[in-house]
DNA sequence: TTGTAAGCGTTATCAA
DNA sequence: TTGATAACGCTTACAA
C-alpha cells in the first residue's frame, strides 16, 4: 500500500533534534525558539509529514471525529434534510481537521450510538433532531458526553441550535388567516418530535393573533401515510375547512396528490400551505406556499458549538430566525 | 466525562492472567484453552470492557473506519441517492464494528479525501459515483489505497459495483419505441459521469433493437438548468419529437414543469420517461414512467467488497440487474 | 497453553 | 530552549 509513512522520529533524526522539540514546533505548546520552529515546520511541509492520528489520539485521548446521528427509522430516506446537515457541518469540521462519523438510530435503538461513545470513536455528537422522549439525548447526558442537538428541547441541560419554528409557523398561519380564511386545519407529524410540537404552538399562536379560536376538530397528528391524509382530508372538507396547513414537505406532497385524485381544486376549493419547503414541493400545480428555512446556517452553528464544547469552552444554545415565507399559488 | 474506562490491563489483573491471554481470548488468534477464553469473555461482558480503538489501531495500523465520498458540487444536495448510499453501507459496516466517515469532494478538489488517506483516518474508501476524468479514483489508485466505486468504470484496475444501467435503459427505450413512438429524444446529464455514458449507450441500444436509427439532433447532454430544459424542449418539439427520455429524476422534474408551463400535454403532445425514479417524480400529473433501481443492494455489495479488500481478500466487481421498469401515465 | 517484553507514534513530565 | 523518558492501551514475536 505504498512506502512506509514518515514519523515524528524520522523528522527529529533528520533535523538532529529530539521528537519533543518537533512535537512542540507543531503544537505550539511549550517554549521553542522561532528558528527551530520554522526549521521543523518547513521540513514537515516539504516532506509531507502527517502525525499519525491513532498515536496522537492515544496520547491525547481524542479522535478528531464527531458523530452525526441520523434517524434511520421512518421515511427519512427521502428527506434531504439530513444529508444537508452533514454538508453544513462539514463546512466547519473540515477546517478543524476533524471528520464526520455517521451513526444510525432506529426508533429507540441507540445501540450504534452507544458503541461509538463507549468505543470512543468520536469526541462529540450532533443529534439531527430532538424527541420528546429522547433515548439518545438521555444517554449522552447520562454519560456526560459532549453533544449538541439540532432542534428544540425542553431540557435545559441539552444544548440546542434550532430554527425559529414557532415564529415562522405563527407568521405563516397569521398571514393565511388574514386572507379571510377562517377554518384553518392542520395536518401534523409525529407528536414525539419536538419540531411537531413547536410548529403546532406556532400554528396556535398564529390563529390567536388573528383572533381565531383553535378548533381541535381541525387538528391531527401522526399523519404519515397517504391513506390517513386522504381520510382526514375528507373529514376536514366535510367540516368546511378552507385551508390545510401541513407540517412538512412530505405531508404536503401527500395532501396535494390526494387533492388531485379526488378532484379537489387548490386553491379554489381549499388552500394549502406547508411549514417546510423542499424540492418535493416544486413539482406541484399550483406550487405550494411554504416556509423556507436556511438549514445550512443551522448546521454550521451546531458544528461550531460542538467543537467549542469539545475544547472545553462553555457554549449556549441558540435560535435562528433565518427563514422566509414564500407565498405561491396554493394560497392565492 | 465519566469514570475512567477499564483497560486490558485491568482485565488481566482482575483475572490474574497476562494481557496477552486476554488479547488472545478476544481476538481468537493464537492458542488458548477454552476455559480461560470463556472466563475472559464473561468477565469482559459483565464489566463492559471495550478495547480502546486508538490503541488497537496504533498497534495494528488500522482505524476500523471507511470513508464514503460525496460529491458536494452540483445540485446533489437534493438527491437522496447519496444519503441512501450511507444507509445501505452502514447495514454492512455496523456488523463489522467499523464506522463510516463522510468526505466531501468539490469538483476536482479532492483535498479532503487526500487528508483522510494521508492521515490514515480510514482503512478504505467508497466512491459513490464514477467519472470519466476521475481525480479521486486516480489518486487512490496511485496510492494503492483500498477502494471500491459505485458506478461503471472503464479502468479495469478500479473495482466497481454498478446497476445495470445499460440494460435497464435499453429495455425502457425499446419498450417506448415499440409503442409506435419513433422520434425519441434524450435529455442527458454530465458527460463526464460514467452513468451518463452508460445510459446513453443503453438508449442507443434500445433504439437499435427497435430498428430505429439514432438521430443526433435528438440527443443533448449537460442539461442541468430549467432554462436549458425548456430551450431544448422547444427545439425537440419543432423537430417533431414524440417522446423525451430523461437521464435522471432531476431532469425529468424540470421537463415536467417545463411542459406544464408551456401548456404541452403529457402524454398526448409528448411522452416522457425517466431513467431514474424517485419521490420527486411521484408528484407529477401524470406520473412519470421510470426505471426503478434497487440502490440499497448496490451499496451493501460495495461495502462488503471493500471490507473484504481491506482484509486482504481479492475481490471482483459486479453488475447488478435488480431493477424494474414502471410504466405510468406519462407514456400511455 | 500462557507470559514477557518490545513495539506502534504520539504527548507530556521532568530534568538539564 | 531543549531532551530523555515515561505514559497512552493494544498486538505480537519470542520464550517458557
Amino acid at each position: 500500500m505504498e512506502r512506509k509513512k514518515i514519523t515524528i522520529d524520522d523528522v527529529a533524526n533528520a533535523l538532529n533534534i529530539s521528537k519533543t522539540t518537533v512535537s512542540r514546533a507543531i503544537s505550539g505548546k511549550g517554549r521553542i525558539s522561532s528558528k527551530t520552529r520554522e526549521m521543523v515546520l518547513e521540513f514537515i511541509k516539504e516532506n509531507n509529514y502527517k502525525p499519525n492520528p491513532n498515536a496522537k489520539g492515544l496520547a491525547e485521548n481524542k479522535t478528531y471525529n464527531i458523530a452525526v446521528v441520523w434517524p434511520a427509522d421512518y421515511d427519512f430516506l427521502d428527506l434531504p434534510f439530513f444529508q444537508r446537515c452533514v454538508v453544513g457541518i462539514s463546512k466547519i469540521t473540515s477546517v478543524h481537521d476533524t471528520d464526520i462519523l455517521i451513526c444510525m438510530t432506529k426508533g429507540d435503538d441507540i445501540g450504534e450510538l452507544k458503541r461509538i461513545v463507549e468505543n470512543r470513536k468520536a469526541d462529540g455528537v450532533i443529534l439531527t433532531r430532538t424527541l420528546v422522549e429522547d433515548p439518545a439525548a438521555d444517554y449522552l447526558l447520562s454519560k456526560d458526553f459532549p453533544f449538541v442537538a439540532i432542534g428544540y428541547s425542553d431540557n435545559s441541560r441539552v444544548i440546542t441550535v434550532d430554527n425559529n419554528n414557532f415564529e415562522a409557523c405563527r407568521e405563516l398561519t397569521y398571514i393565511i388567516a388574514m386572507k379571510k380564511t377562517e377554518k384553518i386545519a392542520l395536518l401534523g407529524g409525529n407528536p414525539n418530535h419536538f419540531i411537531t410540537m413547536q410548529r403546532y404552538r406556532g400554528f396556535l399562536a398564529g390563529l390567536k393573533k388573528a383572533g381565531l379560536k383553535p378548533d381541535e376538530r381541525f387538528v391531527s397528528f401522526s399523519v404519515d401515510t397517504e391513506r390517513k391524509v386522504s381520510d382526514i382530508l375528507d373529514h376536514y372538507i366535510k367540516l368546511g375547512a378552507n385551508c390545510v396547513m401541513c407540517m412538512d414537505d412530505m405531508i404536503s406532497s401527500m395532501l396535494m396528490r390526494s387533492c388531485k385524485e379526488r378532484g379537489i381544486a387548490v386553491p379554489s376549493d381549499i388552500r394549502v400551505a406547508s411549514f417546510y419547503d423542499s424540492k418535493l414541493l416544486s413539482s406541484f400545480d399550483p406550487p405550494v406556499t411554504a416556509v423556507n428555512f436556511n438549514d445550512l446556517i443551522l448546521d454550521e452553528r451546531a458544528a461550531g458549538s460542538l467543537l467549542d464544547m469539545i475544547d472545553g469552552k462553555t457554549v449556549t444554545g441558540e435560535v435562528i430566525s433565518d427563514y422566509e415565507i414564500i407565498l405561491k399559488g396554493s394560497t392565492k
